[in-house]
DNA sequence: CATTCTATCTTGTAATGCAAGATAGAATGC
DNA sequence: GCATTCTATCTTGCATTACAAGATAGAATG
């Protein structure tokens, strides 16, 4: 029972995945970088570190899917880049959250027990 | 709507689930390389391609969560690889769909409407 | 004997998660 | 002052995977 095996292949599960669950944790309300760190932690309890956000974030814009934008400082924050969903992001949403829906129905009908041919 | 980028994200979201798929397809049966293909096809509405099979199988068995076998020929059937699943891969099934689940259960709470802090 | 079909395998490309490190401003401690 | 720590963003390099495309081979078909 490797344990590097099982831990190589849940960061091939991610894959895609996260992408996904960024964008749900910026439907609710603009988010900046590392709240989506501690936001999907508490919400969802997904661990994700840096050096997976930040590139993440500049594909979600890339793809047309997020729009970022510089928040003014204030006494008690520094400016924070923040993002926000766009129209495109939400189609986005609505197609992958299909997609994802779809494989994990495939998943479960797999792993039913019954004998299939 | 950026329909390429939909099908590139699909691409990745498919990676480590067909490892997983394969294997409990397998679970019912012994199988050969394209065998995977169409049963995947049929029981789960999952279209895997040539290009991607054999390196996931030998992956498995590297894994040492498959083994493989040559059947001999018969008079209908040319002889073909058959792959089993070991004990370990028995224990990685139940370990990978544990972690599949849970990440599952993380998207649906994203996805819900509900107005969440 | 060329073609087609099944079956396996290989090569090269694109994409992603993430550890590790770099940068920077603000606050805290000595 | 000065070093340290904390938050926050971003970059670089590595490992891994899905897959299109192509290579190989035996058997059957025309």
């Amino acid at each position: 029972m490797d344990d590097t095996a099982l831990a190589r292949w849940e960061v091939q599960l991610r894959k895609g995945a996260l992408e996904l669950a960024v964008l749900m944790a910026m439907r609710s309300r603009d988010r900046y970088g590392l709240e989506f760190v501690e936001a999907l932690r508490r919400l969802a309890g997904i661990d994700l570190p840096e050096g997976t956000i930040y590139p993440l974030l500049i594909r979600l814009i890339k793809d047309g899917w997020a729009q970022a934008y510089w928040s003014q400082p204030t006494q008690t924050d520094p400016p924070r880049k923040f993002y926000r969903v766009t129209p495109a992001g939400e189609a986005a949403i609505a197609a992958m959250l299909g997609r994802w829906r779809r494989l994990d129905a495939a998943m479960e009908t797999l792993a039913g027990k019954d004998p299939f041919e």
